[in-house]
DNA sequence: GGCAGAAGTTGAACGCGTTCAAGATGGCCG
DNA sequence: CGGCCATCTTGAACGCGTTCAACTTCTGCC
């Protein structure tokens, strides 16, 4: 009884048509100003249906679901910061400086939804759901940022221990989620501490890199190596 | 019209008469095992009131939310966990073995609730939520860990720089939110991949806490401190 | 033009968490 | 004993996210 591999017309799925790709577009816009203007929470389906003019379950038939929307939210926020590091990836070749450029421009990007982006966490947050950073159905915009981070290193000139290399975009991926997860909770007016995290944070872990390859670090740089080995299969 | 210093009766206060107690209780461990036994999305609050034999309003006087119902989960597993790594912290004294048996006596006690914990973590994540491990109302529960983590310093022979010593023990606890994050995440068999992300960690942990007094990487320890201190207001 | 079927659209209905006005209970004091 | 009041209890009702059977619109084909 389960379709398995179902031609499903849509709901996650893209429209087929222009009448449909309009009606979602509509929706998708709406709901996103509403988000930003009212949070998330009060946001209801019915009022972001009204406000575009379509049936509750004309939305239904394109988002599978009201988290479906921040799925959306996600893909938009990641072209934007890939768009807003363009810049400084094209402009600086010291490690710190890529590193801080990307990362203050991850939080330009998210810092008009800060609000809106408590809620959208809490959603991210369960690990049952398609929404979850690490999830399969959010691999496409992942592997987008561990790409921009793989981008941070390789135009740099830091140099790195070449056993820690391969690994290294992805330790950065997950310094930014960190910090993303920081700026979440982040309370201080404009999340001025946030900043003050990456502008700490930043310098340290450039030291930490660039001390990965000495020898007396050597035994503790191939002990992180074999750890993320061992729990990546 | 907000009642700012309300001396209301309930709804997160505590019962005044023994009724009101027995009642609370048998709402609790109604909620608990139904929640072990179909998860905690699938309980609903009407039937937990049916299998407790009161009404859904009942539940709401003692308990503000159903998320409110989670909360207790929360301090019963802290209780249990400082219980169950009370023997580890009487018989060594290896900085690291202290760790580990810390960590591992969490999972321990968190491992039957695997599941269920799942979704209570989506309810904690919300940084807006009381429940969250960084809010205001689990504060009583967060400083319990923190102190356990400052007696696996304590009483192991571990040598630590000076001025990272007083902050270590809140390292910890992160390192130990960490786990815990990786361990609701963790879909392999009796989440045996946490088990090896401890292993491997706390070595790691043991050396670099003990690297951390070593000339070339003091500048980098008095960084961590210092990063710490300014985020810390 | 007509028609089959895919694509898109509708809104009533369902079950959920939560609220609250109304009622029941029980201890204390005159 | 009688009445008062804090405490506790009730369940109908509300608004929400979500579903789905029925309907309409559009496209391709003869």
């Amino acid at each position: 009884m389960t379709d398995q591999s179902a031609p499903t017309t849509a709901a996650g799925g893209e429209p087929a048509t222009a009448r449909g790709e309009q009606t979602r577009q509509l929706i998708l816009e709406t709901a996103m100003r509403m988000f930003r203007e009212r949070g998330y929470a009060r946001t209801t389906m019915r009022a972001i249906a009204q406000e575009a003019g379509v049936a509750v379950g004309n939305a239904y038939y394109y988002f599978g679901s009201k988290e479906h929307l921040i799925q959306e939210f996600y893909l938009r926020t990641q072209r934007e910061h890939a768009a807003a590091a363009r810049p400084v990836l094209d402009r600086e070749s010291d490690f710190a400086a890529r590193l801080s450029g990307v990362l203050h421009a991850a939080i330009d990007v998210l810092a008009p939804s800060h609000e809106f982006a408590a809620s959208f966490f809490k959603v991210a947050a369960e690990p049952t759901s398609p929404l979850s950073p690490f999830s399969a159905e959010t691999a496409a915009p992942r592997e987008a940022a561990v790409a921009l981070f793989a981008e941070v290193l390789a135009g740099s000139t830091a140099k790195v221990d070449p056993e820690l290399r391969p690994q290294l975009p992805e330790l950065l991926w997950l310094a930014y989620m960190g910090t993303v997860l920081y700026w979440v909770y982040d309370r201080s007016p404009g999340q001025a501490r946030t900043r003050k995290l990456i502008d700490g944070a930043v310098p340290l872990i450039d030291r930490l890199v660039g001390l990965s390859r000495l020898r007396v670090l050597r035994p503790a740089t191939r002990q992180v190596v074999d750890l993320i080995r061992t729990l990546r299969h």
